[in-house]
DNA sequence: AGCACGCCGACT
DNA sequence: GTCGGCGTGCTC
């Protein structure tokens, strides 16, 4: 008999598969299945490629396979091509996007389905076992032997828990041979619910629109994006779609940022649904993913919510995918494997043909441009709820203006008048801490953070009696700061710049009466306590609100109805060519928490670029004016969506290693002879030094994919087998989201 | 990435 | 005399 392998794909960096021996002892495993094999000193778990009966692998090598885990494939053929073509995508190994794609403890060895339902019932021996025999002291065993003889199809532990019969009875019960447990299989497939637990609301003529668009497609492959602006119904439009889906006997994805999957967005769909929701995202436990998993792969979950990672869950009926909030940054993974989860749920709808929606009300550039082609088929809502106000800009000129701590005097004007009408003032700062600077003021010396090119933050302590503190935001170093100056001995050191803990302070002082609310990363650490927050300036009337973009996200605010951003300026004119585009994103995100109809918002940004073209499209015209503005600048420098990147970083503890090892990479592409690909580079990151390392980039942009993807397949495996490869940490980032 | 082997400094 | 630093090499 000839002898069989096994093509792996096992969770190790390196960028190859791996052959192994079928020996005629375990089963053979179907493609997509997993198998245990040694590697190494080591024990891995892969999943097989392919089984065949010739190996290029010189037989010394050769191991035998240990174990078969799996006698039907982990992934179905939709997602197990899905991770093939983003690892070839994004060049990144297929054992490792894999791991990506399977939760942790299927990645351990657990088996797929879940287990049946586990029953206990007497054995024969127990049947015919006289009562009155060795038992006849141990009453509980008595008991329960009697009570199980009347059940001969065996009874699950819940309801013999309820007659007073525990496990420890049951297992010295077992260990005598009179009772035994059988596993019953669960059903092979399972169907989700359809019914609905409250009526839908009505629709408005957009909506009805955009719902019946999107339920005529069901069943093949058309992309949409839905641009709806805040307050304009964009969750009862999923609703709708969802229902459509659901009456089809199929189930519905959703993806969500990493901040938006609070309880109240699953709260909704229970809601209004009564199938089961297979929720994932980090806050769960290994556990609680994997049962979410399987009733997602069994199809008894009719809907699944899920963050980044979730675009990965099987589907037995796969029906709709939605992308919420699309313009999110944290739909691309930052480290190791950086996939852009909304880019490959369109690849995956593609491949299952079923629609996509991505909605936003402030959609990215990519998107917006993939609607205008036509790719994507937009879908607009204008319309807001109810009749709920358009919030009006308006800009503050800094220039020439006494400060008083960030603060100009006409904001402190407006926010005292609308405090005494008995409303809410939401302060937008996009800067945790107390003050973003050191400074001595007698020699201009600033603290500095020593493992990075950067100023550590000025915090207030976390418990009272204790100085203040420096924490440094990139690496997460904290220390004391100098009493005197290091450089001159001063001991006149002022905190310049404004952080939200600060201007918690200064409100504080100015409207000492007014109840006041910060939330940001500090104020909202302990468990429970954004909801409190939440919870407690719903029920207050006249307050003011200090806080980071999580003021941004999802959370609506009815009483605001002014919102100050106190600084727009950093936004605008940050190194990274998105910085504009997230700025806007952020102000129109940030002015869709205030108001409502009788009380319309009022949205002051402050800035000393009053003139600011992008700004100005965006404030007297809307988002969508400032994207053609935007899109068109984008055009110009052949930058995405109109050009395409990718971005080879590198770093080390030495600071020459990453710019060398990066040269030497830039030498071997460009040796490669492929045409129109440009080189950026190499140069130093725009925070060279970070936790301690020195990090270097080179950037590589064409005007069309293919090109791009031609080179790095040939670059790739040139660079793994670089012996420079080895003294840098390096990673390929392709479409990245930020250049630094 | 792990994990081992291998060759040079401060300690029970 | 050993423990352990991280350089180098390998994983079917």
């Amino acid at each position: 008999m000839t002898r069989r392998y096994l093509q792996l794909a096992l969770p190790s960096p390196l960028r190859q598969t791996f052959d192994y021996i079928l020996p005629a002892k375990i089963d053979p495993p179907p493609v997509g299945g997993r198998v245990r094999v040694p590697f190494g000193r080591q024990e891995l778990i892969g999943i097989c490629l392919g089984i065949s009966e010739h190996t290029t692998v010189p037989d010394a090598k050769l191991k035998a396979a240990i174990e078969t885990l799996d006698s039907e494939p982990v992934l179905p053929d939709s997602l197990f091509t899905l991770c093939r073509w983003a690892a070839e995508y994004y060049q990144h190994p297929l054992g490792e996007v894999f791991d990506t794609a399977l939760p942790v403890l299927l990645r351990q060895g657990e088996g797929l389905a879940a287990p049946g339902e586990i029953r206990w019932r007497p054995t024969r021996l127990g049947e015919l076992y006289p009562l009155d025999g060795s038992i006849k002291r141990a009453h509980k065993q008595l008991a329960a032997l009697m009570t199980l003889r009347e059940y001969p199809e065996g009874m699950i532990v819940p309801l013999l828990s309820g007659l007073g019969i525990e496990r420890p009875t049951l297992l010295a019960l077992e260990k005598k041979q009179l009772v035994e447990r059988i596993s019953l299989a669960p059903p092979a497939a399972e169907k989700a619910l359809t019914g609905l637990r409250e009526p839908p609301l009505s629709l408005n003529p957009e909506q009805k629109t955009a719902v019946d668009d999107v339920s005529v497609s069901l069943g093949r492959f058309q992309p949409f994006l839905l641009f709806g602006v805040t307050g304009s119904g964009k969750t009862e439009v999923y609703l709708q779609a969802i229902a459509a889906v659901l009456a089809r006997g199929e189930q519905a994805l959703v993806l969500v940022p990493e901040i938006g999957l609070a309880p109240q967005t699953v709260a909704r769909f229970h809601a209004r649904f009564q199938t089961e929701i297979a929720v994932l995202h980090s806050g769960r436990n290994e556990r609680e993913r994997l049962d979410a998993w399987r009733a997602a792969r069994s199809g008894r979950a009719g809907i699944v919510i899920g963050t980044r990672s979730a675009v990965f869950t099987p589907l037995a009926r796969p029906g709709l995918i939605i992308v919420d909030e699309e313009h999110d940054l944290s739909f691309k993974q930052q480290d190791g494997f950086r996939y852009n989860a909304r880019d490959l749920a369109v690849r995956r709808a593609q491949l299952e043909n079923t629609p996509v929606l991505l909605g936003s009300a402030t959609p990215s550039l990519e998107s917006l441009a993939n609607a205008r082609s036509q790719r994507y088929r937009l879908l607009t809502l204008k319309q807001r709820a109810a009749g709920a106000g358009e919030p009006l800009f308006k800009l503050i000129d800094l220039r020439h203006q006494p400060l008083r701590e960030g603060f100009s005097e006409p904001l402190i004007n407006i926010m005292s008048r609308t405090l005494e009408r008995g409303e809410q003032v939401l302060v937008f700062i996009n800067r945790r801490g107390f003050a973003p600077v050191l400074l001595c003021h007698d020699c201009g010396w600033q603290a500095h953070c020593k493992r990075c090119d950067a100023r550590p933050t000025l915090h207030r302590p976390a418990f009272p009696g204790q100085g203040m503190r420096l924490h440094c935001h990139h690496c997460g170093t904290e220390s004391a700061p100098p009493v005197q100056c290091p450089s001159c001995g001063s001991t006149d050191l002022r905190p310049v710049g404004i952080g939200t803990e600060r201007a918690d302070d200064l409100l504080r002082q100015r409207f000492p009466k007014t109840p006041l609310f910060r939330v940001d990363r500090d104020s909202t650490r302990r468990k429970d306590a954004l909801a409190t927050l939440y919870h407690d300036i719903h029920a207050a009337d006249a307050a003011i609100l200090v806080g980071t973009q999580m003021l941004a996200k999802g959370h609506h605010f009815p009483n605001v109805t002014l919102v100050a951003l106190l600084d727009i300026d950093g936004g605008l004119f940050g190194a990274d060519f998105r910085a504009p585009e997230h700025m806007a994103q952020l102000i129109v995100q940030v002015a869709g928490r205030a108001g409502r109809a009788e009380k319309p918002g009022l949205v002051l940004l402050q800035t000393h670029q009053p003139e600011h073209p992008l700004l100005h499209e965006l404030i007297s015209t809307g988002y969508a004016a400032f994207a053609e503005r935007a899109l068109e600048e984008r055009r110009q420098l052949a930058f995405p969506p109109a050009g395409f990147l990718v971005l080879i970083r590198a770093e080390a503890t030495r600071a020459e290693t990453p710019t060398e090892f990066l040269e030497a990479v830039a030498g071997i592409a460009t040796g490669l002879g492929i045409a129109d690909v440009q080189y950026w580079g190499p140069v130093p990151a725009p925070m060279e030094k970070r936790a301690g390392r020195f990090r270097a980039h080179l950037l590589l942009q064409a005007t069309r994919r293919a090109p791009l993807h031609e080179l790095l397949a040939l670059l790739v495996p040139r660079i793994e087998s670089l012996p420079a490869a080895r003294r840098v940490r390096w990673s390929v980032d392709v479409d990245p989201q930020e250049l630094g």
